[in-house]
DNA sequence: CACACTGTACTATCTCGATAGTACAGTAAC
DNA sequence: GTTACTGTACTATCGAGATAGTACAGTGTG
């Protein structure tokens, strides 16, 4: 459990990819509450990541408190986390969309061939989705 | 005529934001075939940006074919220009969508809430890009 | 002719993300 | 105590995108 999909040349700088990534397998529920989370050096080589990107992840998701410390442990997912990555998901895929469809709609697309556009994405995405899951199969809160 | 968005930490690089909106105006009609492109000093002062990046932007659309050049004169728009910008345009958008369509079926988002969502934003980007269009009012084809 | 505009081609510098490598402090197991 | 893990904190280097500034060649107009 817990794979994640690091696309280098995705706009998104990798250490926030495995960020959001992150709050969105909390916020599924993948990584219950008291869980530890993969160590930075672990996760870095899962990743195929320099430890210091992970590293920079992780100080991100502590400065939001979705997980906290305990030196020489390792690092855990907070009590609040599964609320807070929920709000968040929801806060980070609205921008997403709302930034995409705006960008869509003002290059000047016919309002028909956008929702044609549209949904033949949408089809493809789930069911792609359901072959190459990266986070197992988190249910929706 | 001719407005361009320029978001500077919009993952996408600038140049690329250029080449990119210059497109969707010339698939949009906006900017018919014979037509002179703004001067790469001129354009660079209305969008607050460095010449050179501008001239970065013109350099990829005259690899793409959609520019072309006369030395001292300026760029032009080419004649194959509007249909290819017409594929290449419903090409980006779709691409666009698809990788955020992705993210936010993996992201966990219950079916329900991901559509909820969707419509949301739809509706929004249609209102929104009527009050500032970037294009002037281009049809589409 | 000179002047003002075109594109084009450089060099230098800055920022930011990413990488590589090292070092140090705390915890747990043996 | 030793060993093997944890996180944390550095320094140095690289590359890409962007900026600033300069220079040069071609065109059109006065």
């Amino acid at each position: 459990m817990m794979f994640l999909r690091i696309d280098p040349q995705n706009g998104l700088p990798i250490f926030e990819q495995i960020a959001r990534q992150l709050k969105f397998a909390i916020a599924s529920g993948v990584l219950p509450e008291p869980e530890r989370v993969p160590s930075i050096r672990e996760l870095a080589k899962r990743a195929a990541v320099n430890p210091n990107t992970v590293a920079r992840a992780y100080r991100v998701l502590q400065a939001e408190g979705v997980l906290g410390t305990m030196r020489g442990e390792g690092l855990f997912v907070t009590e609040q986390a599964q609320a807070y990555c929920q709000a968040d998901r929801r806060r980070l895929i609205g921008e997403r969309l709302r930034q995409t469809l705006r960008e869509a709609v003002e290059s000047g697309l016919s309002a028909d061939e956008l929702r044609r556009l549209l949904d033949e994405e949408f089809e493809a995405a789930q069911t792609d989705a359901n072959d190459s899951a990266p986070l197992s199969e988190g249910e929706t809160a």
